[in-house]
DNA sequence: GTGATTTAATATCGATCATTATGAAAATCG
DNA sequence: CGATTTTCATAATGATCGATATTAAATCAC
């Protein structure tokens, strides 16, 4: 997975991955396939650890919860002890184009993180949290572009602080919170 | 150009690109070296169109510039007849980590790619546009993360409309102006 | 302790990689 | 018009790619 993460899917050679698991070639191909599925295996364990990482239990606002979002992965991305950024962004760069079930995977990993982001700024709408004429869609694609570019910066050298300091910038695009009409209308008009 | 733009530096073999080209290979090598030299000419190139396309004169003040460049930045990115998203993003994350050289050259393109957008914003404050206390390199930071967010968008789908839209959703982060103390203050209190 | 079965390491496969030598065609110039 | 240089296309180079046969080692049942 973090030979795969540090150079993508070409530039990763049998000879790299093996070194790094410390096998021979016949061991890996009776336990994995080939080089495809196990690229296809290293990047769902890396989706599955982030998913398991990042669930945010305990937040209560949809705002909370995309900026601990963030957070997590602008530390994630610069943690010492794998590549820095994200291997999610890096395998839909560099994953063959040639193979459909790649694409397919890659197509569908992606579209179901960016689901969890929508579900939630969704449910932010409904809860009256967010204006009910929020564009989720476009906030969505929006806080996806932010994880992308800092996956980006990251891989570049950006820094934990930088990062951090840009996701508090990211968040001053969040939509200003509704006027409460049912719940303040009889108290007062101020 | 084309070739690396869509399928990276190491996915980029040696027949596609003369295949591209409609020439032999004695012919690429006498004229351009080998394939990492080309690679260096093609990315150079690909700055220099951006540069000259994305130049925006006639722009007075640097929100307006800054939501010019990601206007047709987002333009450029879902544009029919190349390769969808930018190659300096793809440059990145698949040149070849081995070469000093073309490490050395990808850093320096993007560093003056991002100097550009950091001396506007910088200018701003300077012209009172923007607050004295904003912070210059984060909030270049910020817009050069939505702009590598757009290309990796871009490449994964994202229509025209909804790059153009996260582009207003990015322009909210955006300072807001400071308090014309100076100019008003003997004028009135209001 | 010995034979049978599984595990792992070495050697090798054809294919393709980037690169260059070889040879033919074309064009320039005296 | 003929000699020479340049231009281009084909073919071959060693290296490395992903993927497998082949052979050695080790485990285990009996």
């Amino acid at each position: 997975m973090q030979v795969f993460w540090q150079k993508g899917y070409e530039a990763a050679s049998m000879q790299d991955l093996l070194a790094a698991m410390n096998i021979n070639a016949p061991s890996l191909y009776a336990a994995f396939g080939d080089k495809e599925a196990l690229f296809l295996e290293a990047v769902q364990r890396y989706h599955a650890n982030v998913r398991a990482q990042c669930n945010c239990p305990g937040v209560h606002t949809a705002r909370e919860w995309v900026e601990l979002l963030l957070t997590e992965l602008a530390t994630l991305f610069t943690n010492r002890d794998h590549p820095r950024g994200c291997l999610a962004v890096m395998a839909l760069m560099t994953a063959p184009t040639t193979s459909v079930k790649v694409q397919r995977v890659l197509a569908q990993e992606r579209e179901q993180a960016h689901g969890r982001l929508r579900a939630r700024i969704q449910q932010g709408v409904e809860d009256g949290e967010l204006p009910p004429d929020t564009e989720v869609d476009v906030l969505t694609d929006f806080y996806g572009a932010i994880i992308s570019g800092m996956s980006l910066q990251a891989r570049a050298g950006a820094t934990r602080k930088g990062l951090l300091a840009m996701v508090q910038t990211a968040m001053r695009a969040w939509p200003p919170a509704p006027a409460k009409r049912k719940a303040q209308a009889k108290v007062s008009a101020r």
